[in-house]
DNA sequence: CATTTGCGGATATATATTGTCCTTAATAAA
DNA sequence: TTTATTAAGGACAATATATATCCGCAAATG
């Protein structure tokens, strides 16, 4: 079970998103080339971002994307959600049905106790990801990497956005 | 992100196996029919048990696997952890490194602050896996399973077991 | 000896992930 | 108005992973 590389994309390209003068767009062709990534494939990402309303677009000559809230207002499960789906890491076939000493018509009143116990643990790592924000995350960034390759990343990036 | 279903098959297993009179053994076959899976992909999951030090076999007829060790001493981690891997559920494939403003030789001092943030969630997940033992779940499951249903189920195994 | 069992390798199929290419419509700049 | 640029999304291909089956081997049982 590993997380899908466009969700670690995703968040990279919200990180660059979050640190935008407000009002800037930035398109996938930056984006792509600041990260290194194949332009298209990284598109379907941004797309799932779009479709989450995470980021509001706009077309043309300097278009692209923007954060549709403030970095304050994005967490990492709303990211990682727009990529990977709402859906549980644990999915319960309910495979206890099959136990041929019940009752055919038996009905259960809880759902089984092993999925309870994994969709505990799915929980608590949702939790993780949706307390911490973009914003937190820019934080982070901006005391890991060097003042200067930071600023000039930005630099770099808007000049690319027209 | 999707668990595999070898995940929850080893989980009921390990169940039925926490249950049994100490000593006892039981087939894959049992088990496999216990459940209506596939047995010889089953197998692979036991084997993965097996493997993981979890559960101990014997050949032969009567033979079969049991717990290694006593059901208060296996928690939900260990057995996720022998059929899925330990490796963690976000991978960084370090993509700031792609980065043109950074110097080609620089070298960071900690791990990627995305990847930092997603490794903790990763952690809360396995914490609350590891804080359900095997004995854990038998409680649970006695509690919801009617008496006389989980009774039968061992009588049933039991005898498929020579 | 004959049967049952776990184990591991080989192989096949299905599904998911990753990646590319193309068309369309909207937008901004020239 | 014209041209270039952009996001959106459909179609498709390549690759990886998950699921499943089959076989032979060695060990244990009676």
């Amino acid at each position: 079970m590993i997380l899908k590389s466009q969700v670690e994309w995703a968040l990279h390209c919200c990180a660059i998103l979050a640190g935008l003068p407000p009002g800037r767009y930035l398109s996938t062709k930056a984006l792509a080339e600041l990260h290194g990534l194949p332009k298209e494939y990284l598109s379907k990402a941004l797309q799932s971002l779009s479709q989450a309303s995470l980021v509001e677009t706009t077309l043309g000559p300097s278009g692209g994307y923007r954060l549709a809230r403030s970095p304050s207002e994005i967490n990492f499960l709303d990211i990682v959600e727009a990529v990977e789906g709402k859906s549980r890491t644990f999915t319960c076939s309910n495979i206890r049905a099959n136990n041929p000493c019940r009752p055919k018509d038996f009905c259960d009143s809880k759902p089984c106790s092993v999925a309870r116990i994994m969709w505990q643990a799915d929980e608590a790592w949702r939790n993780t990801l949706k307390s911490v924000s973009l914003a937190d995350l820019v934080d982070t960034l901006s005391e890991d990497v060097p003042a200067d390759i930071w600023k000039n990343t930005f630099e770099w990036v808007l000049q690319r956005a027209g």
